[in-house]
Order: C-alpha cells, then sequence, then structure tokens
DNA sequence: CGCTGCTGTTCCATATATGGAACGCTAGCT
DNA sequence: AGCTAGCGTTCCATATATGGAACAGCAGCG
C-alpha cells in the first residue's frame, strides 16, 4: 500500500475531486461558495498544486456527500480496463507464494476479458454488491453478493456485471513460487 | 462515518494516532524522528489541538504502516486482540448490506474469540499464508494458504494460527441492513 | 457594439501549520 | 548528590495554506 504524498498522489486526488463535483452538476465556483472555502483553493486542490488541511477536505467533502475516504483511495496500483477496475490494496510474499489482494468495480455493459496468467495461479473472487459472471471463458459462473468463487487463472478468463449497476468484489490472486512451471 | 472538522474529531483522531504509536511501542519522540516531522506536530495532533495538512498525515501513516483512512473513520481501523491483528482495507455500503475488508495477521500460541455479531453477519476468510482453525465455536475448520471458508458470525467464534507461524487472511464481514432482525 | 453574469485561474496579504529550541520531568547510572 | 539521556509539552520564527480580489474568457441579450 503506497503511503506518501507526492505530486501524483495530488493529482490523483484532484481529478477525483473534479470528477465527484462534475458529476453533481456544480460549478468550481458553486462548490466553493457551499463548502465556505476559496475558489483558488478548490481551483488549486482540483490541479493537484496544493497540500490540504483536514478543515478544507471535509468542508469539500461535506458539500459532495462522499466519505473523505473517497478522496484518498490510492490510484496508484489502480488498473482501469474495459469493465473492471482493480485496485491493489496489498501485496503479501513468502516462501511459498505471493498474494496479491484487489478491490474490483465492475462496470455493467461491457464484458472484461483477461488473458492467462502462468501455471499455478489461482483467483479468488467474493462478491460485495451487486452480481457478476466471472471465471474461465466458456465456464463462467454466476456470482451474487456474499457469494465465493475460485478458478485456476492459467486460461483466458472474463468479468460481466449481470445488473445495469456496478458491482463491487475482492479479488486474490495467489502465484505460488518455486514452479516447474510454465512448461510442465 | 463522521464528516466534519470539529474540535472532537480532532481530538478522537489524535487519540487514535496515539493508540497505534503506542502499540507499536514508539516514542512520541521516535515517532517524529522517523516520520520526519517536529514533535510539535505530532503532539498537538495527540492532543487533538491541530488541523494536518495530507502531507503530514502521511508521513505518519506511513511509518505507522496504516492506510491513512484508518486514522478517520471511528470504528478504529485496526483492532488488536490476544492473537488477531484486523487492518480494516475497504468498507463499501449499498443499500443492502455494509462489507468491511479487513487483512488478519493471526498469531501464534492463542486464541482469539471473538463474541456474536448481530443476526446475520457473515464472515468470509481466505488464507493468504500459514494455516489457522477458524469458525465458530465447536465447529472450527482447518483453513490452509488458498484456501476460503465462510461462517454465520451470530454465534461466539475463534481464530488460532495451527502451526508456530504467523498466518495472513482477507477477512470479509458482510452486514446486511434492513433485516426483521434481533429483537423482532 | 456594450453590458451582465457566469466560468476557472492567478496574485498576494493574511492566517495558520510546521518544526527547531528550550523547557520541565523521570529513570538510570556513578 | 550530580550527570546523562530520554521523555512529552510549549514557545515562537518561518514556511505555507488560505481566500478575497483582480483577471481573462465565454454565453446570452438588448
Amino acid at each position: 500500500m503506497v503511503q506518501a504524498w507526492t505530486p501524483e498522489s495530488a493529482v490523483a486526488m484532484g481529478r477525483r475531486i473534479q470528477r465527484l463535483r462534475q458529476e453533481r452538476g456544480l460549478s468550481l465556483s458553486e462548490l466553493a461558495r457551499s463548502a465556505g472555502i476559496g475558489k483558488a483553493t478548490l481551483s488549486g486542490l482540483e490541479g493537484g498544486t496544493r497540500n490540504p488541511t483536514l478543515e478544507t477536505l471535509y468542508a469539500i467533502t461535506g458539500q459532495l456527500g462522499v466519505p473523505l475516504a473517497s478522496l484518498l483511495t490510492e490510484a496508484a496500483g489502480e488498473v482501469r480496463g474495459a469493465a473492471v477496475t482493480a485496485r491493489l490494496l496489498e501485496v503479501f510474499e513468502d516462501a511459498t507464494a505471493t498474494t496479491e489482494l484487489y478491490w474490483l468495480t465492475i462496470r455493467p455493459g461491457r464484458v472484461q476479458h483477461s488473458p492467462a496468467h502462468p501455471a499455478g495461479v489461482v483467483e479468488q473472487l467474493t462478491m460485495i454488491a451487486g452480481a457478476a459472471r466471472v471465471g474461465p471463458r466458456g465456464a463462467e459462473r454466476l456470482v451474487r453478493a456474499g457469494e465465493h468463487v475460485s478458478w485456476a487463472a492459467d486460461v483466458p478468463h472474463t468479468y460481466a456485471a449481470v445488473s445495469d449497476q456496478e458491482a463491487q468484489a475482492s479479488l486474490l490472486i495467489r502465484q505460488p513460487h518455486g514452479e516447474a512451471d510454465a512448461t510442465t
């Protein structure tokens, strides 16, 4: 988990604020006024050229109606595909395997194709909200909120939300080490 | 979720920082030095008399090894028990349920007892490294790295590493809303 | 055309967050 | 006892985050 204040993370946070503001149809001036902060502050924040205090951030998130945490979620390690955004939460490595934990957001209306991983890689997905069809191509399974599924990820596989709403899931990708791998 | 910058929330956040620091056996001076911030800043923060910038907060959470979000949520980001440390990675809330995603570290040699959660709460655990016996008291199951288990958490349940090594796992706690639950 | 009302950006005086230094304190040691 | 090394707090000069004002650009309108 990246934990640093960098120009990049500032820019990423600025974009997030701007997106939230525009989704609500607010102008920069409007939001600044209703949040009780200066336009210069908000402008600079969205541009990623400021290092805001908590007070300022709370004033903004309060007006946007989102938790402050939603501005912080690390864009680092975020992979965006056709239908899936995968945010890396944790990596754990020991003698036997490397495990990566992702937070998945699956947008409706499209299907995400993922290529085969190396032999031995297993994916485990737990649906948190919504529902999706996931798994090896041709053997996808329907997973609803609260359900769990795992599959060998050494073949092409897909992700697709089934309703017209975004689905949320956690995804563990486990890659064993010391494999006499691939061509075995 | 608190959505304002008040003296109270500042004090609460200060207490969280202090707790995390003390759990790690760090003095205020040590943490300030390793985080590259002034002692005065950290002292004031813990006392709740400051309004920190993101840069300052990231410097601190980076040293403490916790996500910044864990300083913001009232439901303390990290819960330390006899054998288990649970670090909150994500919270997701929709119309039907609240889901919390934790990173669990299970220390060997002790058994962690967890009281019953409200009716409807389900826990799902995926072992990432090591092995543990987990589940409702009297019906614990052995889970090895790569395996997944889920159980209704409305009864007392336990966690215990089985080898003499720390075990790592991801834990999802799902609490449905709008239940005709409990006291009906 | 000018005028009005909005947009988002930049400039800059002011408010304030920061961190070094000095402080009082306790613990361990000679 | 004195001396040293650590602790956490407070003081205060400096760095910097803030927000009002001025700015340029654009759209609608007479």
